[in-house]
DNA sequence: AGTTGGGCTGCAGTAACTGG
DNA sequence: CCAGTTACTGCAGCCCAACT
């Protein structure tokens, strides 16, 4: 006797992983057995998900608060704990404290950090919060060691460190574009959001970003060989620039410099001849000549997504350009929101085969593209008409650090909601309420409190706990 | 550092289908 | 009807990261 995979089969199984990931392939089966009196090896389930581009990571899961909801005490230290990757405090401070802490590994370390400079800035009893649950959750942690705390606070006591931040002020500075020298001796230029292309180094600080973040992304980008950007500009047909830029990703990378506010070189980071793969968002709406399909459209599917979901086809595309009558061909990914629906937007890719897994990375990190297209474009039109004053968060980092005891370590929180405000403006941080959820690609982030354009600031900032995008919803 | 839960892969075995 | 093909099963073994 054996069960037939047939397409009911298979809607059944994807609805269930939908609806609760945290099943796994294992309890996918059993759940179909009891519900479904159908009977399927893990194998089977396993070729189902794949076969929709659903893969999940090897491993065993974290089984705290693993897929499910849960609340978090001191919301706001884990937006500041996100908001920090950007510049690096905490890893800076635990590099330099290293050396007073040879008991402790730096993993730990770094751990206790973040602990004890959340629970410092809390109203709360030091005490009793550092061993809440839901605030260490918050803050990246599932259990509570006494011992290594009060070693670790022992130390500094005895110790009195004083740091040296210049490199955390390096880290923020904003870094505007990030130049790509190909191996044919040509150029382009990207904004540091990676948003879109640019002629020339770009000048509207809404695009800025602070250089550690930008290099970590473009290491990100140089590992696994794909380039994403969120949309091109091109109007009408795609442009001179873009197809100049795709030729530059087939020819390879020779370098890649970290240009600043003023378009001034900060980094150099040379690369010997790396290909990268490419997608690249665009506003059907604005980019619709020149497009010649180069076969029949198949059917659109249905992709979970962070945000709402999207239906999806691809269809092999003859893109040529209006002026210069150049053609290439790439995979057009369509993408609408419902099925009676035009496709309100696009994705170019270079891959052909499985490109469903760039399509979910595309979509993790820019769920309400065509959202964050029009907001974008409304900045650029009024940037030529308003002044925009200059941004300099480096400056808000003092050249040292004291730390004498624990409550000196609130210090690097309020620090970094001075930063936050910077950019996102004013939250009581530590009065935040909100739960987190990890779901299959991302982190969604939940609190009422947020106003929502706030919320759009975080989202386009591209925001990710270890190493997963962090969503604010 | 060893244990463990969980996903992925490969492979032999087999039921069901297909076409001559 | 039979040989070949396709599709699923059920293992074993591997890998990886959380847990302890």
């Amino acid at each position: 006797m054996r069960t037939k995979v047939t397409a009911h089969i298979k809607r059944i199984i994807l609805r269930l992983y939908a609806s609760k990931p945290y099943l796994g392939v294992r309890g996918i089966a059993i759940a179909l057995k009891e519900s479904y009196r159908c009977v399927l090896s893990k194998s089977a389930i396993s070729t189902v998900l794949r076969s929709r581009g659903i893969r999940t990571r090897a491993g065993r899961k974290d089984g705290y608060s693993r897929y499910q909801r849960a609340a978090i005490k001191g919301f706001g230290f884990l937006l500041l704990s996100c908001f920090d990757a950007r510049i690096g405090i905490f890893e800076h401070i635990a590099k330099e404290l290293r050396v007073y802490m040879p008991k402790l590994s730096y993993g730990v370390l770094a751990r206790i950090i973040r602990l004890v400079s959340c629970a410092a800035a809390s109203d709360e009893d030091f005490e009793r919060i550092v061993r809440d649950g839901s605030f260490l959750r918050g803050v990246g942690l599932h259990a509570y060691s006494s011992r290594e705390v009060s070693y670790f606070l022992k130390r500094i006591e005895e110790y009195k460190p004083a740091i040296n931040c210049q490199q955390v002020r390096d880290n923020a500075r904003l870094v505007s574009t990030v130049k790509f020298y190909f191996e044919d001796g040509t150029s382009g230029y990207c904004d540091a959001k990676f948003s879109t292309l640019w002629d020339a180094p770009c000048t509207i600080n809404h695009f800025f970003e602070p250089f550690q973040h930008t290099l970590a992304r473009v290491e990100h980008i140089l590992s696994c060989k794909l380039l994403m950007l969120s949309y091109t500009k091109s109007f009408d047909s795609l442009s001179a620039a873009v197809m100049r830029f795709i030729d530059g990703l087939g020819l390879g990378i020779k370098a890649i410099e970290f240009l600043g506010d003023r378009g001034q070189r900060i980094e150099r980071k040379t690369c010997a001849g790396v290909r990268l793969s490419f997608c690249i968002g665009y506003y059907p709406k604005i980019l619709n000549k020149g497009i010649f399909f180069l076969e029949k459209a198949k059917r659109f599917r249905r992709i979970r997504t962070a945000g709402a979901d999207v239906m999806y086809t691809a269809v092999s595309t003859r893109f040529v350009q209006e002026k210069t009558k150049r053609g290439i061909i790439l995979n057009n990914v369509l993408l609408k929101r419902r099925e009676r629906m035009l496709p309100a937007w696009g994705m170019l890719t270079d891959k052909k085969e499985r490109y469903e897994t760039y399509l979910s990375r595309y979509l993790a990190m820019w769920p309400s593209m065509e959202d964050t297209f029009k907001d974008e474009m409304k900045i650029i039109e009024r940037f030529f008409v308003t002044e925009t004053p200059d941004r300099h968060p480096e400056k808000l980092i003092p050249e040292k650090m004291v730390f004498e005891s624990k409550e000196d370590f609130s210090k690097i929180v309020v620090l970094l909601s001075a930063l936050a405000k910077e950019e996102f403006g004013a939250l009581d941080y530590g009065g935040l309420e909100g739960s987190v959820r990890r779901t299959r690609d991302a982190y969604m982030l939940y609190s009422r409190l947020i106003p929502v354009p706030m919320k759009k600031a975080f989202n386009g900032a591209g925001f990710s706990i270890e190493g997963k995008r962090a969503l604010l919803v």
